[in-house]
Parts: C-alpha cells; sequence; structure tokens
DNA sequence: CTTGATAACTTAGCGACGCTAACCTACGAA
DNA sequence: TTCGTAGGTTAGCGTCGCTAAGTTATCAAG
C-alpha cells in the first residue's frame, strides 16, 4: 500500500473540500473492491491523502459517509433518467414512461454497486418523505406518470401509487439482475422492457376493468377480450 | 454478555449437530441485532456454548456460514409459499398464483432481515442453475405459471420468463418496502395484491396484443378496448 | 509585523472483529 | 488397555471503526 503524494492541508473554508474527495474516493473504491463492506475508512483516508481521523471531522461515523453517498448515487440516478427522457424522439408519454424505465434499470445493472448501497441497504436515517416525494429521481418520474393520466393510459387518479409500483417493478427487475446474474435472464433491455410494459399495461388494464381485480374478474375479464 | 450453559461435548459422530445449532444463533442473532452486520462470529459462538474457532470446523468462514443461513431461509420461504397454495378454497391456477405472490411478500416483509440477507446480498459462490429452477421455491412457483398457461390465463409458450416477470415484481415491492419503510406504501396486502394482479394481468395482456408491445401498439390496443 | 484564536489535520491507541496455529482431551474401535 | 482422531480449546496476529489529545498552518485583529 503506497500512500498517495501528501496533500497541502486545505484553506480556512475549504473543508468542505475534502467532503467532496472523500465521497469520491469511496465511490471509486467501491467499484474497485467490488463491495461496500470491503471499503474501510483508513483506505478512504489514504486514497485521498489524508489520515483516518480526518475522515471524522467531516462525517460523524461510517454510517453517515455512506448516506452521503447515497444522496450522491441518486442525484446521479436522477441525472440519468432525466437525460433518457429528454432523448427520445417522441416525446409522447408512455414513450417517456419507458425511456426512463430502462434508463433506470441500465443504471442500476451499469452501476450495480452503487445501486445496490443506495437502494438495498436500510439508511441509517430516514430522509424526509414529502422531499423524496416532491424532488429528485422519484419526483420526476412521477410527473411523466400523471402525464400519462392526462393522456388517459392509465385512468385518472392519485399517480402516486401507480409510480410507486411502477417503481416496484423497475427495481425488481434491476436487483434481481444483480443479486442473481447467473438466472437465464435475457439481456437488460429485453427484460426490463418486457416487464415494464406488462407492469404498465396491467396498471391501464385494471382501470379497464374497473372493479376490483379479483381473480375471477381478470379470467373473465380476459376471456372476453381474447379474440 | 454472560456466557450460555456449558455445552456438553458432541459424541463421535455427532458434530453435524452444532452445524445446526450455528446456523439457528445466526438467524436468531440477526432478529435480535436487526443485520447481519453486527453479528458477529465471536457472539455466535458464544450463543451456542463454545469457543470462536469451533465455528471454523464447520463452516470455511463468515461467508460459508451466512451461505448456509441463505439455503436455510429459502427452504422457509418454500414452506410458506407452498403452505399457502395449499390453503385457498378456490384452486384455480390464478388464485393460487396470487396466493403464492402474497405469500411471498408477506414472509419477505415479516422476515425483512432473513429475506434481505437470502436475496440482496451476493452469493459468494453462485448455486446451480438449473437445481435452482428445477427445485425450492422457484420451481413450485413456475409450476403455478404453468398451469396459468394451461388454464389459457397466459398465452402458451415457456413459462420461465414469465416466472421470472412475476418473481421481479414481487421481489421488487418486498424490497422496496423494506428498505424505505417510510414511504406511503399502504397495507402488505394490498399494496402487493395490486402490484401483483398488475403484472400477471399485463403479461396476459401482452399475449393478447400478440405483436411486440410497443408504446404505440399499448396505446392502439387500449384505445381499441376503452369501454 | 506580530499575535493569538482556531480550522485543519496528526499521533497514538482502545476494544472488537475475522481468522489461524498449535495444543488438548474424551470417545470408541482394536 | 491402547491410541488414532473427532471435537473441541488457548493464545494471538493483523485489521477494523472510532476517539482523546496533541500539533500546525491560516488569517483577522492590534
Amino acid at each position: 500500500m503506497t500512500s498517495r503524494p501528501k496533500r497541502t492541508r486545505a484553506r480556512r473554508g475549504d473543508g468542505e473540500q475534502l467532503r467532496l474527495e472523500i465521497i469520491n474516493a469511496v465511490k471509486d473504491l467501491i467499484v474497485e473492491k467490488g463491495s461496500v463492506e470491503s471499503v474501510s475508512i483508513r483506505a478512504v483516508a489514504q486514497r485521498v491523502g489524508v489520515t483516518t481521523p480526518s475522515i471524522y471531522l467531516h462525517f460523524a461515523d461510517k454510517g453517515a459517509l455512506l448516506d452521503a453517498v447515497v444522496t450522491d448515487v441518486f442525484a446521479e440516478l436522477d441525472v440519468a433518467i432525466m437525460k433518457a427522457a429528454a432523448d427520445v424522439a417522441d416525446q409522447s408519454p408512455l414513450t417517456v414512461l419507458r425511456a426512463q424505465g430502462l434508463a433506470y434499470i441500465r443504471f442500476a445493472v451499469d452501476h450495480a454497486e452503487h445501486y445496490r448501497v443506495a437502494v438495498m441497504e436500510p439508511c441509517i436515517v430516514p430522509p424526509d418523505v414529502d422531499e423524496v416525494i416532491r424532488e429528485g429521481a422519484f419526483a420526476h418520474f412521477m410527473t411523466t406518470v400523471q402525464a400519462c393520466m392526462d393522456a388517459g393510459v392509465f385512468a385518472d387518479g392519485d399517480p402516486l401509487p401507480i409510480a410507486l409500483d411502477l417503481w416496484t417493478a423497475a427495481h425488481g427487475i434491476a436487483a434481481l439482475m444483480i443479486a442473481k446474474p447467473y438466472l437465464p435472464w435475457g439481456s437488460v433491455d429485453e427484460v426490463g422492457d418486457r416487464a415494464l410494459c406488462a407492469a404498465a399495461l396491467g396498471h391501464a388494464a385494471i382501470g379497464l376493468i374497473g372493479t376490483d381485480p379479483t381473480p375471477d374478474a381478470i379470467t373473465d375479464w380476459l376471456t372476453a377480450h381474447r379474440p
């Protein structure tokens, strides 16, 4: 373990700078080591060219440091999703919804360990609920769901439950493809597209059935609509 | 930390007995401590009334021990799902499928930390793929999917992709409800039922549409079938 | 230009961790 | 009665998260 070139001590108000360097060092080390558990505070400190206790000047403990990483990863995810939405040629709501869902899954698979830390570990301190729903990736996703409702794809109503459900669909695919890669999934885009379509179409169809979708009601409806 | 009453040393062929005691001790400690990370080999040893190195007579390292716990949890999950399937009065395939899906989600939420260890952590050594598909909880679930196909609920074909998709749907709900409990999910049964119905109905509807479900095709189909 | 409060960082070290080498000891077949 | 060995134990290495207490560079004030 060779230590990095000595850092020059930060100026008086520039302590914050080290904070960002630390977060990035953690993200890099997570990728290099392949898992969060094998990233130690000591290794992070060495990577940024500082001694271990300096980390604790900027983060209360390892949990707080990882929480900061989670926030960073969510921001990155949000950027990826917004970019994907902006990049589709046809801006019809369902197309945008699909693009966002696929971008979500692709981000998760491409940044598997970062995604795991952000979404699969229980956060130490639960963030503000309203803030999650009002801002960030989930909020942007819910806007698209609302657009789908306005366009008549989904039955009118509260977009929140449907957005949550579609999120669980995307997360389910991403999480299992990451955790059980040896199963015969097929390509990310193929699996993602199929499952997301099924989820979206399913919710739309529930809207069409109208009543509470008991297995019987579903069977009846399917029989009625079979060609 | 008071130590347990001294174990009497096992008889000559009974080393296996300690193995089982260790696995159960780990499962208990996971529940008590609230997370896997905070369960130490030392604590496990003390719980079963043995010194630390004795653990390594039965498991190569901590990873192998946790792998054994995972296997145990999957077996427990399988039992829960099979029981749920047997307990439903109406044995129509879709009803059974729903019962199994809900039982899966309920098991996950009720045994959150065990479920996390089993499904969310990457296994050290990937299990035999064919065995997973042929035996255990997933295999039993796939049988129900096949029954749904035979009953005409899903379009005929390979049950594997649909079973995988439905699994991801169930896992998505369970995983996010566990990891982000502060979000406004509603009751487990309600959310699970809605999302599982949407996934199943969605796959059935994809079968009805026939062609590859592009957003356009879905929109057209929905327009055609709106009352 | 000196001073002195303090932000920024270090040295030294505690207790707990996973894990191992080396030793012990009771059982049970010969 | 002997003795190989399954089923343990004692002692300890290196690393971990984290902290108390000390050091040094910076910069506003006199």
